[in-house]
DNA sequence: TAAAGATATTTGCAATTACAAATAATTTTA
DNA sequence: TAAAATTATTTGTAATTGCAAATATCTTTA
């Protein structure tokens, strides 16, 4: 196994410098990293319980309840109860929807930059590589909890 | 901008899901996360200074420092002056040597599961798509840091 | 060659994080 | 239909995190 070639250092890596790139614009609107993923995943796909929250950011539930208490005192986002009383479903609040509008243009910028020597073919096979690899991760993890349960 | 084809989103839930699969093997013997980082960087390219080994884990200075002094009391790693007394050179012993071969294998096993249905072609791909972002996210950093400075 | 400036690393501190146990509400089972 | 099991979320707690300031060592400059 070679460093640059571990899928994981490579993954990491990729990762962390989007999280440095980015944090200087998020910083001038007062978000952090966590906070912005729940911004994006909820102004994209609407009001989810904590549970599908989690699992859209992969953020971990309790980080996630308490993050949310954070934004809410921010009033980014709100809670209300499901039609299942167990689950709340959180929400952007009209603030949390400014705020995300006023970052996604910075945002898309960047991923622009970052892109920019990339052809349309190119970024479609990375995209779908990447859709690949995770589906790949989730049968693994299936084989595990077989193995263990 | 939609969540799916966002490239943070994507590398982002592929390298948390990496984290989570690893997690088990790792606590078997009492490793995290952010000391396999360490390991397998200083197995693969040897001892190096604190700043190069953040640079190559991606893990922030100050967290690694402290990092390194719980590994170190662990006798994963140890820390001797190097020539220029200002940095330390941060080496394996053979505690960590070990630890990191007794990973070593389930850690392969593990991507091997995970690019199961990948092509050799595709993996080939895969690896130089990331190295290739990784080289655009330079670029933008170097241009953000002439902007600024 | 002493003072000023750079470089490498550590530490003070306040905040975030994640595991596991607790709470709260619903569904299943006998 | 009451007890047991399941599901959704929060909270206790101890540990990790990262920024900014401090320390410690070199290097340059006047």
């Amino acid at each position: 196994m070679e460093l640059s070639t571990y899928l994981p250092y490579l993954v990491n890596r990729v990762g962390q410098r989007f999280i440095t790139d980015i944090t200087p614009i998020l910083n001038e609107v007062g978000v952090d990293i966590q906070s912005w993923r729940v911004l994006i995943a909820l102004y994209q796909r609407g009001g989810q319980p904590v549970g599908a929250l989690s699992e859209l950011t992969s953020i971990n539930f309790s980080t996630l309840s308490r993050l949310l208490d954070r934004m809410e005192m921010k009033d980014l986002v709100d809670r209300r109860r499901g039609s299942d009383a167990r689950s709340f479903t959180v929400e952007l609040t009209e603030v949390g929807r400014a705020v995300t509008e006023k970052i996604l243009p910075q945002a898309n910028a960047l991923e622009a930059a970052v892109t920019a020597n990339f052809s349309k073919a190119e970024l479609a096979t990375l995209r779908q590589l990447l859709a690949k690899l995770y589906a790949g991760l989730d049968n693994d993890k299936r084989t595990c909890d077989r193995m263990v349960g």
